[in-house]
DNA sequence: CTGATTGCAAAAATTTTGCAAGCCT
DNA sequence: AGGCTTGCAAAATTTTTGCAATCAG
């Protein structure tokens, strides 16, 4: 809703409108700290602004995460999650229970410098996943008819 | 459908019952290199099994990605991707234009190590993904409307 | 034989689309 | 005023589910 904040900021610049409902969406996103479903966004969404609907909720999501601000990411149920994109996220996930563990210890600077001279890309976001199993997932080897 | 490959062997010694249904998706994602869909997969599955039904697909894109075999990402356009886990994925995704380029380094090595020191995690698989914008997109600032 | 697994088709859930009305700038 | 944006609701997609029939072991 405050229309200075550091997103609105940056939706303006990049030239958008702030529409009641974008402003809306973009609260929730620099509320909330989870990983946010297009559903739960349009709950929350609905709390500010009464009127929004589904549609405008998908598309703002499109069009933050054209922007870099947000990242979609698939944690295996059938959905999508949006997570923030900045500072890079790094995740440890067990495929036997689905529990994540977020790490902070990113080497990535290196890569990322890396990775700039060598594809010429400049890079503001990354995503680290690691997948294994935890430990209490690891006793039980994977079996079937589970 | 080869019975005796390193995946049938897999699922074999996990206790799961290997069925023409599922020789069938093996088969494709032994022979695919790129990212798979579930309706791919699917088209796929019935040139080797063509009675094989979508709900199977799905079942045994499931199993896979729980054996550690396969890993779901999300890469912007309303769906899944499925990727092979093993070895690692290392993806810089332009934000602008969506173009993917893969890159083989990968330093993961250390990170893995000491996560597992640290998380008592086995770990078997990761996903490296930067993004930022390609050389091309870079040119443009990122500009409303179109 | 036994029970894991399948295929079907319907049900759910998730996304996208078209367009007149609305609102930011 | 101009045209980007919205909200609605229907259409399109994608996933999940229930269950009798199968089939692997």
């Amino acid at each position: 809703m405050n229309p200075t904040s550091p997103l609105t900021t940056r939706l303006r610049a990049a030239g958008y409108r702030l529409t009641p409902a974008r402003l809306a969406v973009l609260a929730v996103v620099e509320t909330s700290h989870a990983h946010l479903t297009p559903a739960l966004v349009l709950d929350e969404a609905k709390t500010h602004a009464p009127q929004i609907g589904r549609a405008t909720v998908y598309r703002t999501l499109e069009l933050l995460t054209e922007l870099g601000v947000l990242r979609p990411i698939y944690l295996g149920d059938g959905g999508v999650y949006f997570i923030r994109a900045e500072g890079g996220h790094h995740h440890l996930v067990c495929t036997g229970c689905g529990q994540m563990v977020e790490f902070d210890e990113c080497m990535a600077e290196e890569m990322i410098h890396d990775l700039q001279e060598r594809f010429g890309f400049q890079i503001d976001s990354h995503l680290l996943e690691f997948h294994g199993r935890c430990p209490a997932c690891a006793v039980y080897p994977v079996g079937a008819a589970g």
